[in-house]
DNA sequence: GATGAATGAGGCTTCATTCAT
DNA sequence: GATGAATGAAGCCTCATTCAT
C-alpha cells in the first residue's frame, strides 16, 4: 500500500526502510518529532498561563491540520512497536517541556507534583479527548477546547 | 494463539465465537463490562469528593489488579475493529456516571462544561498515566495515584 | 447440515452411514432406483411409439416432481464420487431397457446401432434439455417436451 | 494444487486469479471459448447435412483431443459456480449456432421446434455419449460417432 | 442407540520480503 | 537505483469425523 501510494515498485521501499517495523517507526519518529517541534515553537517567553494556553491549544491546531499523524501516532504510542531510537525521541522531545514545569514547580507555580506525572495526565486528557471525538462520543469545538483547557489548567496549577 | 493456550483444537475455538473479530469483541465487552462494573459498584451515598476518590482509585486498583486487561482495552478502543454491540456496551457503561456527573453539575459541585468533556479529561488522563508508565517514562506508585487524583478533581470541581 | 435437517445429532448419521462418501452413494442409489423403478412401471404391453412416449413423458413428470433428486443425480453422475455399488445398481437399472431396445432392433423397429449408444442420446438428450432449463437458457413446457419427445424419437426410430 | 502442479508459489497463482473462483471461471471460459471457437471454425459454406455432421464430429475430435477440458467443462456446466462473465460466454457461444439453426427453421431444413430445444436436445446427447464413455458404460468409436451423428440429424431434420 | 462438543488436517488467502532483471 | 513478479510462512476458517457421556 505504501509503496503504491508512493508510486514506485514494492521493492524499492526497501531501499529505503529496512523493514516494515523500521519505516512505521521512522513515521512515528517524523511526526512524534513534527508535533514536538511545532509545540515548541510555540512557546516563548510568555506568562506560564499563556503559555499554557498555547501549549493546549497548539495541540488542537495540529490535531485539527493532521488528524491522521495524530490518529498514526496514538495507535502506535502503545510499547510493543516502538523501537529504541523512536523512545528516544520520545524523550528527547518532553525534555524542554519538562525542564519548563519543573521551573514552574519552583516557582509555585504548578503543583508540587513530579512534572513527569503533570505532563501525563495534560497530554492523557488531550488525547482522551480526541479519541472521544473519534468515537463520536463528543465533538470537539473551539468552547471545547477553550473549556478543557481551563480544567487542565487548573489540574496543575498550584 | 488463542487455541493453543486454551489447550484445545483450532476448531474448537469457533464453536464459541464466529470470528476472530467476535472474539476480540467479545473480550473487549466482558473486560470493559468489568471495568465499568467494578467502577459502578464502588458508588453510593458519599460525598462528591469522596465519589471521586473512589472512582480514581478503583481505576487504579483495577489497573493493578489486571494488567493486560487494560492494555487489551486501550489497544483495541480504535474504532475500527469494534462492533455495534461493542460500542453499545461502551455507552451503557458510560451513562449511569454522566448521569452522576451531571448531577453534581445542576448542585455546581463541577464546572459547567459538558458532562462528556469532563468525563473525557478524566479517563483519558488517568489512560496518559498508564500509557507513561508502560513506555517506562514513570511509575505509578500510592503516592502518584494520590497526587494525580487531588489534580483531576481540580480540574473538574467548580 | 444434513444432521441438522434430520433433526438428529451429527454423530448418529455416522450410525447409519460410515461416510459422507457412503451416504452420498446410498442417496445417488435410492434416487437412481427411484427413477429407475418408476420407469420401469410405466413399461406394459404398448407398441414401441406409445412405449417411448410413456418413457420420455415419465423422465418429465419424475423432472417435475422432483427436480431436486434429478438435480441430484445429474451432479453426481461423475464417476469420480461413485462406488462400485453405485455403478452396478446403474447397470441394473438399465438391463431391462436394454432388453427392450434390442427387442425394439430384432424387430427392425429402431436404428441398427448399438442399444448402448441410442439410450445414451435419449438420455443424454433429455438431461440436455434439463440442464439448458436450469440455466434458464430455455423453459420446459408440455408443448416443448412433446416436441422434443417426436424428436428423440425419430432420432433412434427405423 | 495448481501452484504446486504449476510449480509456482502458493501466493503466486494470486497474482493471476483474485480467488480460486475465478480462476475455476476463467478456465471454464477458457476452454468453453475454445469448444466454441473450434466448433465455429468448422463452419462454412457447407449444405445443411454437411454442417451438421463437420459440428458432430468436431465435437468428437474435441473431445478425444482434450478429454480433461470437455470433463472439466461439464464438471462446472453446474450453475453455483459458474459468474457473470461465464455465462455471458455462453450465451456468446452459443448465439452464431441458433442463427444458423434458426435460418435451416425457415429453409423447413429442421423441424418447426424451437431453436433452443434442438440444439440442448444435439449437445445433451453427445454429452450423454461422452459421460456414457466416462462410465465405462460404452466406448465411443469412429463408428459409433458416425451413427449417433446419422441418428441425431433425424432427429432434428425436417 | 443418540448426542454434540471437540478435533485437526487441510483449504483459501494475505502480505512482508527478496531478487533477478 | 528501481522494479514488480515471485515467494512461502502464517493466518483465519471449515468440515468430516470421533468419542466420552
Amino acid at each position: 500500500l505504501v509503496a503504491e501510494r508512493a508510486r514506485v515498485g514494492a521493492g524499492t521501499v526497501y531501499r529505503y526502510f529496512e523493514s516494515k517495523e523500521a519505516l512505521v517507526n521512522a513515521l512515528y519518529r517524523k511526526w512524534k518529532q513534527a508535533l514536538g517541534g511545532y509545540l515548541f515553537s510555540l512557546l516563548g517567553d510568555f506568562p506560564p498561563r499563556e503559555l499554557f494556553h498555547r501549549y493546549w491549544q497548539g495541540m488542537g491546531e495540529f490535531s485539527r491540520r493532521y488528524p491522521k499523524a495524530m490518529a498514526f501516532l496514538e495507535l502506535h504510542h502503545h510499547g510493543d512497536y516502538l523501537d529504541d531510537e523512536s523512545r528516544a525521541v520520545e524523550r528527547r522531545i518532553l525534555e524542554p517541556i519538562k525542564a519548563l514545569v519543573d521551573r514552574w514547580q519552583e516557582q509555585q507555580i504548578v503543583k508540587n507534583v513530579p512534572s513527569e506525572l503533570l505532563m501525563a495526565l495534560v497530554y492523557g486528557s488531550f488525547v482522551g479527548l480526541l479519541r472521544a471525538s473519534w468515537l463520536t462520543l463528543l465533538h470537539v469545538d473551539q468552547a471545547a477546547l477553550d473549556a478543557t483547557e481551563a480544567c487542565m489548567w487548573e489540574a496543575i496549577r498550584r
